[in-house]
DNA sequence: GGAGTCACTTCATATCTTGAAGTTACCCCC
DNA sequence: GGGGGTAACTTCAAGATATGAAGTGACTCC
């Protein structure tokens, strides 16, 4: 992970960041809510401790958590997610739309204000107007 | 990869299946219509024909992609993505945007029609509006 | 003062990934 | 018809990474 990519594309670049089986579990557990280690560590099912102590390290260094002492004696953390890793929330959003379309599952996306399920659409702020996924492309700038 | 997990949560169930470096780069090129091993493997750069052969077994089995063979003497196949496997496309537009947002990169997600560059956004299609990222959430149905 | 918790680290083993090389069955050209 | 090239893989050894179990230090609670 984060290593360097010849290619200066942005889902490669992406993918080198959180590209891998835990990484978006612990960002999904963050934008929960979740922000102890320990309380990670329980609902991301599986995960090693040492792997949970080596992505969370990780995401500090992208910036995308910052890691907060609430007590010193004993050190004791928490992390919150910055901007860019609150940011991450559409990326976790449109895995969680797709598993619920082609599997079967407990959780679903939804509106916290109506309660209903949610879809990911792509936008055009210029236009202001919705575009089918059929037109979405990714070109050379 | 899409072994067992006790956890239910499509986040997860997902991330089981194209949680890894490769795979959604592999799908990146498939969506923009490269179909043949070899066109996949120049450029998905680095990665090893090993990987490639063993993701695009996973993406069949899966029922994300179709293999068809165009000639069978010698065996030379071809790679078309299902519905299941389009649906995917919403999750490569969601890294490529965070990418884009976050580094440096010559490639952008646009509409092909206007040439706009694209967002996405939670939409109900219940309520027929779009909800602002805050009100997401993955809940218990 | 003993048990428990939190936030990790360490370590041996197991598994996966990587890169290089090999394989099979063609086609093209002279 | 022999040599070179290509497509789509497979195999394999070495190296990197992940896993699970156990350990650690500095507390707090009873």
């Amino acid at each position: 992970m984060a290593q360097n990519r010849t290619v200066r594309c942005p889902v490669a670049a992406t993918l080198d960041i959180v590209g891998d089986r835990w990484t978006l579990l612990v960002v999904r557990d963050l934008l929960r809510g979740r922000r102890r280690y320990s309380e990670i560590a329980e609902t991301v099912e599986g995960i090693p401790s040492s792997v949970l102590s080596d992505r969370l390290k990780l995401l500090e260094r992208e910036g995308i958590v910052v890691r907060r002492y609430y007590t010193h004696h004993p050190p004791r953390a928490e992390y919150i997610l910055t901007q860019k890793g609150h940011a991450l929330g559409v990326v976790v959003g449109a895995l969680s739309r797709w598993g619920e379309r082609y599997g079967e599952h407990d959780l679903a996306l939804v509106d916290h204000e109506c309660g209903h399920g949610l879809d990911l659409v792509y936008h055009c702020p210029t236009c202001q107007r919705t575009s089918p996924r059929s037109r979405a492309r990714i070109v050379r700038q």
